[in-house]
DNA sequence: TATAAATGAGGCGGGCTAAT
DNA sequence: ATTAGCCCGCCTCATTTATA
């Protein structure tokens, strides 16, 4: 049995409405959203009315547990604790995870679960807000659903991408449409996105551009749809990496030993550049850098979508066959300039 | 000494303009 | 027409500073 406890927030609806919709911040409907996958039950830890269920009505209020009196934290968390005693918990064959802050956690409340058998855990301690807002939305179903297993929980780091973005729904609708081409109107959008779009959206051209090192999460949506990696074989392990991901951070500015086209421009501009090799089979810092500019400035990417990533692999056989590029090894019958090539691509070696 | 207020942190999201 | 990028406010928690 897991059972969740979610803290309540500040900003609230301005009516009475179930607990699980009464709280409106980004933070609750984060922390809502990963107990409903990751828990079998989750309550509302509210500093005025202690444990309340999702669908319990409640009306809004004013009150918090922050900067409230030791001796006042103490006692809420022993509500909570009573409260939880009623409620027919076995403890000693639950865990609970906790998604609040440590003025929720720290009075009494963990002890006291702990004391009565339960497990406790808390994904989210420790991380800054703006690292909690990330990894609450940044969290997949299918990630939460991994957090059944381990005994311990680690926070990953927060990455970028879309998956965290308000705008995740869209990237979503994007990766699952069949069809690569898709038409959309404004009304379609907001219906995904069950939000109305900003109203920059309507009228600046400018707020639908592409951003390649931006802030804005709109553009990393749809930028990061489609996945770069094919289905490795034989483990059938799926990488994660978006096009996006593959070709601005490891192949423009990543290093020798994250991408082979970087190792393969880096020893062929190793003397014209002045490289410096460092350990590891990567480059100085500096002659790294050299490397990212050379690139971005030559770069040309052609993207040929396909709806099978499981194909990928054969494919680039057939591309690779019928192109001949003189960069490429696999797949491709040897030569002169390939044997000086691989030559070349010892002088990094990964030692 | 207890409480309140201010501040910092950092990712998200919006508005807008300059540059290409 | 499109891209790059600056600026600002929001959100919440944790910590520091000010006040009663």
């Amino acid at each position: 049995m897991r059972v969740g406890l979610v803290g309540c927030v500040k900003t609230k609806l301005d009516h009475a409405a179930p607990a699980q919709d009464l709280y409106v911040s980004t933070l609750f409907r984060g922390r809502r959203a990963f107990v409903e996958v990751s828990c079998d039950q989750w309550f509302v830890l509210s500093a005025k009315h202690g444990v309340v269920s999702p669908a319990e009505i409640v009306e809004p209020y004013e009150e918090t547990l922050n900067g409230k009196p030791l001796d006042a934290k103490r006692s809420w968390a022993a509500s909570v604790l009573q409260q939880l005693d009623g409620n027919d918990i076995g403890f000693t064959d639950t865990v609970f995870e906790i998604h609040a802050g440590a003025e929720y956690r720290d009075f009494g409340l963990v002890d006291g679960l702990q004391s009565r058998g339960a497990t406790v855990q808390v994904p989210a301690a420790h991380l800054g807000q703006g690292e909690q807002l990330a990894f609450y939305a940044g969290r997949s179903a299918v990630t939460a659903q991994t957090l059944r297993r381990p005994t311990t929980v680690t926070p990953a780091p927060s990455s970028p991408g879309a998956a965290r973005s308000s705008y995740a729904p869209l990237a979503g609708y994007l990766q699952a449409a069949e069809p690569s081409f898709v038409q959309l109107s404004f009304p379609q959008i907001e219906r995904i996105l069950s939000r109305p779009l900003p109203a920059s959206a309507r009228r600046h051209r400018a707020w639908w551009s592409n951003e390649s090192r931006g802030t804005h999460s709109q553009a990393a949506a749809w930028m990061g749809v489609g996945q770069a990696g094919a289905t490795q074989w034989p483990s059938g392990k799926r990488s994660q990496a978006t096009l996006a991901s593959r070709i601005g951070q490891q192949h423009i500015r990543g290093n020798t030993r994250s991408s082979t086209f970087r190792l393969t421009i880096s020893v062929l501009l190793l003397n014209r550049l002045g490289l410096v090799p460092a350990n590891g089979g990567k480059l100085d810092p500096r002659s790294n850098g050299l490397v990212s500019g050379w690139i971005a400035e030559h770069l040309r990417v052609v993207i040929a979508p396909l709806d099978d990533r499981d194909r990928l692999g054969a494919v680039e056989a057939e591309v690779v066959a019928q192109l001949d590029p003189p960069l490429n090894l696999g797949h491709c019958l040897p030569s002169e300039a390939r044997t000086r090539l691989t030559a070349l691509r010892r002088s990094l070696p990964r030692r």
